[in-house]
DNA sequence: TAAGGTGTTGATAACGCTGTCATTGCCGGC
DNA sequence: GCCGGCAATGACAGCGTTATCAACACCTTA
């Protein structure tokens, strides 16, 4: 275990062998006699020998890194429960991960550049072997556009729509909030209100869809009035609920498009003296952390964002291998998970 | 803009220099003609040049990336701050951040693997100029004596103690966790109950000496039932509040030294049928997106991990680059921010 | 005028690995 | 016994930078 300066060259030296052979071995390639190979692997560890990764790139023109944009999220949790998936894949696979926040809200380091700025900058200045976009970024064309443009393999999560090129992965949004709606609508819910997601996630439109099928489906009139904007974030879950719960004619229950948004629409009934789910229900998507922590917690949607965003990137790093013809598109299954945000309407009408 | 294929080469044939003057341009080196240096950028920016960074790191020995390690997080967005700050630094110098996800709770993607590993792994496996660590980590012997192993400049956040090596950012966790306890008792409670953070943080034992301090300021006797055992999440903080709650004679305010687990307290006391704050006052620690979605909204104590971290970061990158002498230890202010978990006692007595 | 800076530039050798292609040894088939 | 073919190995040339040191021009100063 002499601390980690050793050379290739050494440890070819230490067994007896060409440098080409330690290569070799140590990149698992065939027709090296298992012999061989074991000298060679004693040789490595006994001299603590570690390969320059720096080195392996200038010779190999790869990097075995990738690179995941994302914006700073209103909710959180989703992004790094997105994170951890994608390391799990990356880890498996040998891959480093560069982490690049960008976008608009500039709280974070890129601030003043553009998010194809700094996607352009992830690949030329870093050379990662290939970049995972996240919602919205993943519909974002400049961003795109600077991504084709240096033939960079892109994975996507929760993108608009497919593109033929790039691996996604998705949720089942417009199923799942069909279940949702009619989950509201079997407990008696007639005005069932919904809040819209940010319009530059493709599951936003998805989700809306779902509620729109499940009224038709439970033969429940679609009445605009009861659809309020949202931009999944808590404030605007709040300002939307304030709207809705004011209505004269008001919704008995309320379904968020997303848990954050669904916890400021309970913030707002709260504040209203309308008690949940007795007076109001409410729904969320997601199973966020949050789901939890509001009084009473989130009947809501689970996402499995970990397992999606594993996949896709294990979608990439077998695309990058060269494993995969055409690109992978999933589809994950969002169950409903049933908590204390929803009762039947009260018994007295509005 | 000729697509990124340019070399160095390419550039000083281009301008008509040396590749080494184009390499002085390129980093800003003292010693070229305005006039030369000029002719360079030209040059490069015509032929859409950027430097190999695997080149670069592997003729200069660094790599300008730096890690950071961190461990699955119960309370999600302390980390995800972090992170924005040190991206924030990051960026600014010119480096580039790899994240590693490590350590007991398995989520993620090192889930085997010991912290000690994970570590060694980032310094060994991409030759990361330098570490940043978050608490607990920070404090984890065998993670510490791997870096050291390797003369791995580290930076710590939230550390336990300062270590005269590693640059540390903390909180005034003592005086903040002091000034919640006056508050509370100022407001008129006499029996205010506590909630310990994850032992293993250094920042939890802080905050039961700051809880004590305000205690003794206000000549209120330290009373070991109103101690509770926590870990920093949520489900600890509820299990607490289940004890605390049930004890004969029950506190009228409980201060949970973080706002994940004073958000359990809550959700623990709506389950008893105890109104917050009218029955029970509850404070939190750390002013995250939590705070906010409870109900009613967590008076606690505003943490500013974003700047903390961007100012750790950006002192470890001076001590990379050899302009700090002594490490730096920052501790930043935690002020007071006041929303409406917290009233006077019930006048009626437990 | 010669000697000694100082600022500017370039030639060339690393850096530690992978890719390409040549070489060797061994097998089976005719 | 000779040859083609394949498995196993090695020699060597890059990969695109930075580092070292030498070279040169020019300006002071004695």
């Amino acid at each position: 275990m002499t601390s980690g300066k050793a050379t290739i060259t050494d440890v070819a030296a230490h067994a007896g062998v060409s440098i080409k052979t330690v290569s070799r071995v140590m990149n698992r390639e065939p027709n090296v006699r298992p012999e061989t190979r074991e000298r060679v692997r004693a040789a490595a560890s006994a001299l603590g020998y570690e390969p320059n990764p720096a080195a392996r790139g200038l010779a190999s023109r790869r990097t075995f890194s990738l690179g995941l944009l994302y914006e700073n999220p209103h909710e959180f949790s989703y992004t790094q429960r997105a994170f951890e998936g994608v390391f799990a894949s990356c880890g498996r696979a040998g891959y480093t991960l560069l982490l690049l926040p960008c976008g608009s809200d500039g709280g974070a380091g890129a601030s003043a550049a553009s998010a194809a700025d700094s996607a352009l900058h992830l690949v030329t200045q870093t050379r990662v072997d290939g970049v995972i976009l996240t919602a919205p970024l993943c519909d974002d064309e400049p961003v795109r556009a600077a991504l084709r443009g240096r033939d960079t393999p892109t994975a996507r999560i929760a993108p608009g729509a497919p593109d033929g090129l790039s691996c996604t992965v998705r949720a089942g949004d417009r199923e799942a909030a069909r279940a949702v709606t009619e989950h509201l609508l079997d407990r008696g819910h007639r005005r069932v209100a919904f809040v819209k997601g940010d319009p530059r996630h493709g599951a936003s439109a998805e989700r809306l869809a779902g509620y729109r099928e499940g009224l038709a489906a439970r033969g429940v009139a679609w009445d605009e009035d009861l659809v309020a904007e949202g931009l999944f974030d808590f404030d605007s879950g709040r300002r939307a609920a304030y709207h809705l719960l004011g209505l004269p004619h008001r919704p008995t229950a309320i379904f968020a498009s997303n848990d954050d948004m669904a916890a400021g629409v309970i913030a707002a009934a709260h504040a209203l003296g309308l008690a949940v789910p007795t007076a109001v229900s409410v729904a969320g998507f997601d199973d966020s952390p949050t789901a939890e922590r509001t009084w009473p917690a989130l009947s809501t949607v689970r996402q499995p964002v970990f397992e999606m965003a594993a996949a896709v990137t294990a979608d990439l790093i077998a695309q990058l291998r060269g494993r995969l013809d055409a690109p992978r598109h999933r589809v994950f299954d969002c169950p409903l998970v049933l908590r204390d945000s929803v009762a039947p309407p009260p018994s007295a009408g509005g």
